[in-house]
DNA sequence: TATTATTTTGAGATAGCTTATCAATTTCAA
DNA sequence: TTGAAATTGATAAGCTATCTCAAAATAATA
């Protein structure tokens, strides 16, 4: 996690923040997540800071977003907020039924949303590819 | 505007539900747009009938969801209605700067999707894929 | 057409999630 | 160490969407 620091520190220089204790609890707490929810990760830290309050959690997890370490995605009225330091872009796959997600990341339709963003005249920043529908277990 | 409305009546008749002023007047207003915030056509339809309540156009966008004539997407904290009763289903490009929605569809990338959901022992439903980006216009 | 059971509506209350406010506290450069 | 500037925590406020329920509308039946 040392290098997701060196990057967040690099962010709040560039933007006169600072570093406080409570950004790099929320920090170290994130990185061990694949996706989570501000109000799960307040739950979560409950025991490590009592005090800890929900708006520094929105407004910590925000702010990794700025720094390029997260990125949030609403799930219908909850907003997940993505561990995307460590690895590449990747798009869900989200059973309808017990509510799991699977990442996945698939070059050929990366390729193709290019072409078809050129094809239009758009440059494209990002994107969001969800699937939804129900994985095996479910199906049954 | 018939055969929509031929749509309707099928689903209200399938589930002991009835066609009144209010749901035939939402219909009509639908159908003009692509996409529309309940909250929009609210505003939109004030002049027509300056009574009809925002949860009516909720309820109502929400039973057209049902019977298959639209289609809900959660844009950020928004949710826009798009209509899909005369068209296939499509994606969306989306500018950034100046909130202009383009719509498409890919054969190819749904095919992998398929492939993709397939793979990972899911069966897909729906999915929403999303290019956000600048179009030609708000690069300059 | 009149009756009546059932559904729908409108208005406001309520719920759930996220951001704004602001005094007190913490950070960090000088 | 000092002090300007940023941050925090607690709570209020905002926003979108749904719920409540008495009154009104619909549609099946007589």
């Amino acid at each position: 996690h040392v290098k997701e620091m060196q990057a967040l520190k690099e962010h709040l220089g560039k933007h006169q923040l600072k570093l406080t204790r409570q950004r790099e609890l929320i920090l170290n707490a994130f990185l061990r997540q694949e996706h989570i929810t501000a109000e799960a990760m307040y739950h979560q830290l409950a025991k490590a800071d009592p005090h800890l309050g929900l708006a520094t959690i929105y407004r910590t997890l925000n702010l990794f977003c700025d720094a390029g370490l997260a990125q949030a995605r609403h799930f219908g009225s909850q907003t997940k907020y993505d561990n995307v330091s460590h690895k590449g872009h990747h798009d869900h796959l989200i059973c309808t039924g017990c509510e799991k997600i699977v990442e996945f990341e698939n070059e050929e339709i990366e390729r193709l949303q290019e072409e078809v963003a050129t094809r239009n005249g758009f440059t494209i920043k990002t994107h969001r590819l969800e699937l939804y529908g129900l994985c095996s277990r479910c199906r049954h």
